[in-house]
DNA sequence: GACTTTTAGTGAACGCGTTTACTAAATTAT
DNA sequence: ATAATTTAGTAAACGCGTTCACTAAAAGTC
């Protein structure tokens, strides 16, 4: 038996729209938004998302399946910041400086904002449902690190960098940058030098070692 | 006016005394060790430590700040032994493969254990009375890491690393390696790479650029 | 003994993220 | 109309970390 699917009659009520659920989910990111600009991570929690959405907290499950889920998508924005940053950077500098150039800028980003280095990273994506995405995977960042990619492949191709797989490279050079950016911003106790140094020591190692 | 420093007359009820007050700790961080070890960091909640210490969850509150400085303890073991791994291999590798040896010992340890890692770093270590001391300050961390440091040391003696302050070239090879067992503990789902390879191929670029 | 001061420890509460059981609404089937 | 079915949305609850107001206990002072 195959129904028809031009109108598939289904009992019960109908669910809402996709532009009805689109629209209450960017009323509630706005709130999250106005809150997490307001009063920071820690400002933001989830009675207060629904209160300024005008909805019960539970409601919110209904759109989104937990708080990190929703403020995915404010972190969506901070990532395609740094994502232009580095384009900016791409576009105005000299190709043999301009991984290093690259690599700072990155680096300066986090160290300028520790708050929102702390709430993207230091919560972990673990999606529970799975039916839901990791954040990489539906953010677009993969791809707005191709930037970052293709001033690898130029380095190579310039012999500021060696041979070899440039994925490869690319996933070193984030690697060590991550590993500046969290030690420097979540153990600042520790005596790990001046920053300015340790950044630019820890870049400047990594392209000459790769 | 200056009173009797051998008998301080002082009104009220005396406090316990440091030994008692220190089996209290013991008792309750025991408590934690149990449930650290049999449900994980998750299982652990100030309420289930409470209960099996048997007090109530506001007393613990009498001798640790808060969870997460009661939790250091247990941490501060992890630390020992990772710290005894590097010592052990320290003495059991020729002097000019050991910076890279323990280097691998050193993410293989966190990379085993991601649990440990993620209750260590993704939670902050933020004293939040100015008489509580951080967890690196307090915990002989650092001193344990002179066994690096002196890897560090040795290998600019043998050539194998650059001339220059071995604080900041320890410093920059720490944070590479937090950077690698954070992406690969904690973004699992993002493209790296093999694991065995990402490692290897940064610690090799850090010593190699250093 | 009565009073004051200091500490130990508790019970109740706050706000949190999340889940569950439920009611109301909207649709089709009879 | 009535019943059945499916969804939207909520109120109440759970366990959490933590704080606060309070009581009980133990000491010195009068």
């Amino acid at each position: 038996m195959i129904s028809n699917p031009s109108k598939p009659t289904r009992r019960g009520r109908p669910p809402r729209s996709q532009k009805q659920a689109a629209d209450s989910r960017e009323r509630i990111i706005n709130a999250a938004r106005t809150l997490f600009a307001e009063e920071g991570y820690h400002g933001v929690s989830m009675r207060k998302i629904a209160a300024l959405a005008d909805c019960s907290p539970a409601a919110l499950y209904k759109l989104f399946p937990g708080k990190r889920q929703l403020l995915l998508h404010i972190w969506g924005e901070i990532f395609a910041e740094l994502i232009a940053g580095l384009q900016h950077c791409a576009d105005s500098t000299e190709p043999a400086d301009r991984l290093e150039a690259m690599c700072l800028t990155y680096l300066d980003f986090w160290l300028s904002r520790p708050d929102d280095y702390r709430a993207i990273f230091l919560i972990e994506d673990q999606p529970q449902s799975e039916d839901e995405s990791y954040f990489v995977d539906s953010s677009g960042i993969q791809e707005g690190f191709q930037v970052l990619r293709q001033a690898v492949v130029d380095a190579q191709a310039l012999g500021v960098l060696g041979d070899g797989d440039p994925d490869e490279k690319q996933s070193v050079l984030m690697c060590g940058m991550q590993g500046v950016a969290m030690n420097l911003i979540t153990i600042p106790e520790y005596p790990w030098g001046d920053p300015e140094m340790i950044k630019r020591a820890t870049v400047r190692a990594l392209i000459a070692g790769l």
